[in-house]
DNA sequence: AAGGAATATTCCCGTCAAGGAATGTTCGGG
DNA sequence: CCCGAACATTCCTTGACGGGAATATTCCTT
């Protein structure tokens, strides 16, 4: 699992940009503008996503349009798929345990 | 989503830490040992996931038994869920494309 | 009570990161 | 060709962060 994924998710207004582009891509200036950030503050958050693979650019004349890249996501999720497995196991005993327990009160 | 779990992994040796505490819960020298980190550099790695709220710990005496907690991975599953909906609604549409291509070469 | 083991905390230092202001670059329209 | 718009980059400042060394704290054994 890649540190800088989570590095970059690690600031809150780059999570809401990625949250942001879930919808839809959009433009550095709709992306400033909705978020209430400067454009420049904007423009290097988006950089550091660009460097960590979450988004990719699409030039479109003077524009920048900025898409989400699935690929650190899913291999995020493929992490999360070994702690997935570990808290699932853990619900099942407890579940079978709270039958055992239920058994024994008939 | 909460940044601070991001932060928290935003780090190899913590993220290496709780890669290790999926096995099993571990006192802070064997965590340490494993991982060839220094015992105080180990103990505040510690301190950060435990302020995130990803581990836990259980006093044994002189030692200290960490253990993962579920609960922010979880909410990170439940974020990455909006995510996976997106890629694999894109693709659903690519399979759709690409056998649409298939028939018209019968 | 003293000592050892295990661990947490503090202080200091060097490096990194975010924001603001200013400036540079590119594209399209007139 | 010039200008405006959209955006990227640079420089500076400030605060955060990780590691190392030293020290403090807690528990158990003798």
């Amino acid at each position: 699992m890649n540190v800088q994924t989570f590095s970059a998710l690690a600031e809150p207004n780059r999570l809401a940009i990625v949250d942001l582009l879930l919808d839809e891509p959009l433009p550095v200036g709709e992306i400033a503008g909705k978020l209430n950030l400067n454009q420049p503050q904007t423009s290097k958050h988006l950089r550091v996503l660009s460097e960590a693979g979450l988004v990719e650019v699409q030039p479109l004349a003077n524009r920048r349009i900025y898409k989400l890249r699935p690929e650190p996501l899913q291999e995020m999720d493929k992490w999360l798929d070994s702690h997935r497995r570990m808290w699932e196991s853990r619900m099942d005993r407890l579940e079978g345990y709270l039958n055992s327990l239920k058994e024994k009160k008939h």
